[in-house]
DNA sequence: TGGGGTTAT
DNA sequence: ATAACCC
């Protein structure tokens, strides 16, 4: 038996709430017991020792930052028509996450706006705030731009070896224990419609008639967790697996404007793909349709990126934009009949399909395997974002 | 309801 | 390609 989160709760400068808890590995595996190892409940797997860090009202915090004299201020980022996020001070003000501009005005007249729809410094912020994370242990798993799970199991291991016995003995624990209650909406929404609305209905549900209803996989997960018990591991998150930009608006309706919007996107997204160093494969175009209901329903096409474009990736001279547009642009007609009136709400593009510059192929039989590689490294231009290579032009 | 991200199907 | 989830 598991718990998910329970321990110690604290508050580091009111500004991060970090949560440690504990989790089991592995449902079946014997747990061996060793000498000053991490307690082990009776039975059951090993414990793990988790650290969950989140950060409160992140982007507020990364403008205060940036301007201080903003700190004390009621503040507001706003993205569209939409307060995204608010520091303390609004939040006493009765300003509310995802809240309209005009009712945040409304409730509190003093709050102050800062335009938060470019993500890069609070992208960057995430990052270094993950990196710090990974000092303690490698094993970080990022969930969006404001959480991050450390599994400090190794480190509290070594720590607890390292105790006398005397010392171990006097170790106490603070904080409280406190029970979590999330499901996903969309799933909360059928689970309602079966009756189960309170973890304790999910916890005596039948296990069949869910799994029935849900599926084997989520049925056997959510109910597991409505015990507390999560054994997923902690997953490093390493580098992005994609590189999207997005821009939502009240009213795309031409060709012109998809144009020009794509060129936007396009034009962040190569800058941030070349700062990464690594070279996407497959880009994709997203749109939301304007309609009244289905408002969160997104269409996509997607396809390789040709090879002599991923070379020119990264090169900065080449122009590498106009056939990447072209290729947008001909995703959208495929998705949008150009010649009947449309109505756009959103237009995103996404790099995706990342891959690291191939050093280590060299001299492999793939290397010579693969035309793309062996006839354009001697162009030299791939050298230049070669890591950790002495190969030379 | 923004502007991102991930995994599963 | 989409759907669902997360923030």
């Amino acid at each position: 038996m598991e718990q998910r989160r329970a321990g110690p709760e604290e508050e580091a400068g009111g500004d991060e709430a970090a949560e440690a808890g504990e989790a089991g590995c592995s449902p079946v595996a014997a747990a061996p017991e060793e000498p000053g190892g991490l307690v082990v409940p009776e039975g059951g797997p090993p414990a793990r020792v988790i650290v969950h860090v989140d950060l409160d009202c992140f982007y507020a915090q990364v403008e205060m930052i940036s301007n201080p004299e903003l700190k004390g201020k009621p503040l507001g980022v706003q993205q569209k028509y939409l307060v995204v996020t608010c520091n303390y001070e609004a939040r006493k003000l009765g300003v509310k996450k995802l809240m309209n501009v005009r009712d945040a005005k409304e409730k509190c007249p003093q709050l102050v706006l800062v335009n938060g729809e470019d993500l890069t410094r609070y992208r960057e912020m995430s990052y270094k705030v993950t990196e710090l994370l990974e000092e303690f242990s490698p094993v970080v798993e990022r969930l969006g731009f404001d959480e991050n799970f450390v599994d400090l199991t190794e480190m509290v291991e070594k720590r607890l070896q390292q105790l006398q016995s005397d010392e171990l003995s006097a170790l106490t624990v603070s904080g409280h224990v406190y029970n979590n209650q999330c499901i996903g909406y969309k799933t909360a929404k059928r689970l309602e419609a079966l009756g189960i609305s309170s973890v304790y209905d999910l916890q005596t549900f039948s296990s069949k008639i869910l799994e029935k209803e849900l599926g084997i996989s989520v049925a056997q997960r959510i109910q597991k967790l409505s015990f507390g018990e999560d054994n997923s591991p902690v997953t490093p998150s390493g580098p992005p697996q994609s590189f999207s930009e997005e821009d939502s608006f009240k009213k795309c309706s031409s060709e012109v404007e998809v144009k020009n919007k794509i060129e936007e996107l396009l034009a962040s997204l190569l800058n941030r793909v070349c700062q990464d160093g690594r070279k996407p494969h497959t880009i994709r175009l997203i749109i939301r349709r304007y309609s009244s209901e289905n408002h969160c329903s997104r269409e996509s096409r997607q396809c390789p990126i040709p090879s002599h474009i991923i070379q020119k990736l990264g090169t900065g001279n080449c122009d590498v934009i106009t056939p990447m547009v072209d290729i947008l642009m001909k995703l959208f007609r495929n998705m949008v009949n150009v010649k009947m009136p449309f109505h756009l709400t959103l237009l995103s593009v996404c790099l995706c399909n990342l891959k690291a510059l191939n050093t280590s192929k060299k001299g492999t039989i793939d290397y010579y395997l693969t035309p793309s590689l062996s006839t354009t490294s001697r162009s030299g231009k791939r050298s230049f974002k070669m890591k950790d290579s002495h190969m030379e032009d």
